[in-house]
DNA sequence: GGTTAAGCTGAATCTCGATTCCGGTTGACC
DNA sequence: GGTCAACCGGAATCGAGATTCAGCTTAACC
């Protein structure tokens, strides 16, 4: 028995809103800055009008991506965060399955690569809660004496930051970059 | 006594040549990609025809940014290759330096980190000069045991190209984030 | 100080692409 | 099956900014 809870608008709203999403990830992907708005409402099935109708510029679109991936990694983090074993290799996993998550969506990737202040402040309340469900992992792993005592959760960012752009630079390389980080963080 | 070294082409050329190299560095870093050309002519003192008649496209002079740079650092590496002491300490310094020139120049770090192809095309000779003189430092570091046997200089690229992201992500968060990963590196 | 090829200027052109807007549709609810 | 607010389509608009070009300057060499 599934619940079916009841979602806000109409139902083709909702489901063009998806489809602009989606399409606007491959385009994003395939073409970076050169991505036109056209390509995106051709590619969702729908007129440029109704992406307009959606997001408010361009921006807030690429902001949206960045807001969807980021709830999704703080609904993985909450899941790691719950499940027992060592603390720091469970933090390792995370950190390996969302940069595998992102490599394989360039679309998302530019957006937060590219993204600018505008689309970070779009995305910044799921990032506050991304750092929330990491804080008590890393507490743990310091515990455990396998963190380097003075590592802090906001430099996830830079770090990870850095992955992604190394993923632009030359696909797979990122595996060997973050292996390298890993084995920095450690104590 | 100083040779005077004959230069090719008019004295006011060359001038303008390096006027409008130095306000594109200062223009990309004030703007990224808002920057304009007009703007950039403007601040060299030069017409926007005079830009054109130096670089073929905007993204020709994006380029000739990173040509410049990376054969500044190439001479920095030959520099420290032959210097003396610990082979690792002395790469590390290397990489520490490049940064922090690369750190207080926003507009070539913007050449690098949004220069599509054209751009490195342009800049492959000095990237392969800056490699082959890190090569035997890190073959040196590896035998002296410093550095974990599995790194290779291609990887140089990666790493580094992470901590240019994080450069602007946040402002001097790129130290911790190049520390943590030298000591990803140490054997 | 004359000659001239190399250089310079900047208004005009040309392209491209985000955003707007208004007449036509349609899902949801009665 | 009727009503209508919410939604959609997509041609037209509008601004922005890279690049061109025809006429003028000047460094370099005699």
């Amino acid at each position: 028995m599934v619940h079916v809870v009841k979602q806000p608008g109409r139902a083709d709203a909702r489901r063009n809103r998806q489809a602009i999403l989606d399409a606007a990830r491959v385009e994003f992907a395939e073409h970076g800055d050169a991505a036109q708005m056209d390509q995106i409402a051709a590619r969702a099935g729908v007129g440029v009008g109704t992406i307009y109708r959606h997001f408010a510029t361009k921006d807030a679109l690429l902001g949206e991506l960045v807001d969807e991936r980021f709830r999704a990694f703080a609904q993985d983090a909450d899941a790691v965060a719950a499940q027992d074993g060592p603390a720091f290799e469970r933090f390792r996993r995370m950190l390996v399955d969302n940069a595998e998550s992102i490599a394989r969506d360039a679309g998302t990737r530019f957006a937060i690569l590219r993204g600018g202040d505008e689309v970070w402040r779009h995305a910044e309340a799921a990032r506050e809660r991304l750092l929330d469900a990491c804080r008590p992992l890393l507490d743990e792993a310091r515990a455990d004496g396998d963190l380097r005592p003075d590592f802090r959760v906001e430099e996830i960012g830079v770090l990870m930051c850095g992955v992604c752009a190394a993923m632009d630079y030359k696909p797979e390389a990122w595996r060997r970059h973050l292996e390298i980080v890993l084995d920095g963080l450690r104590a």
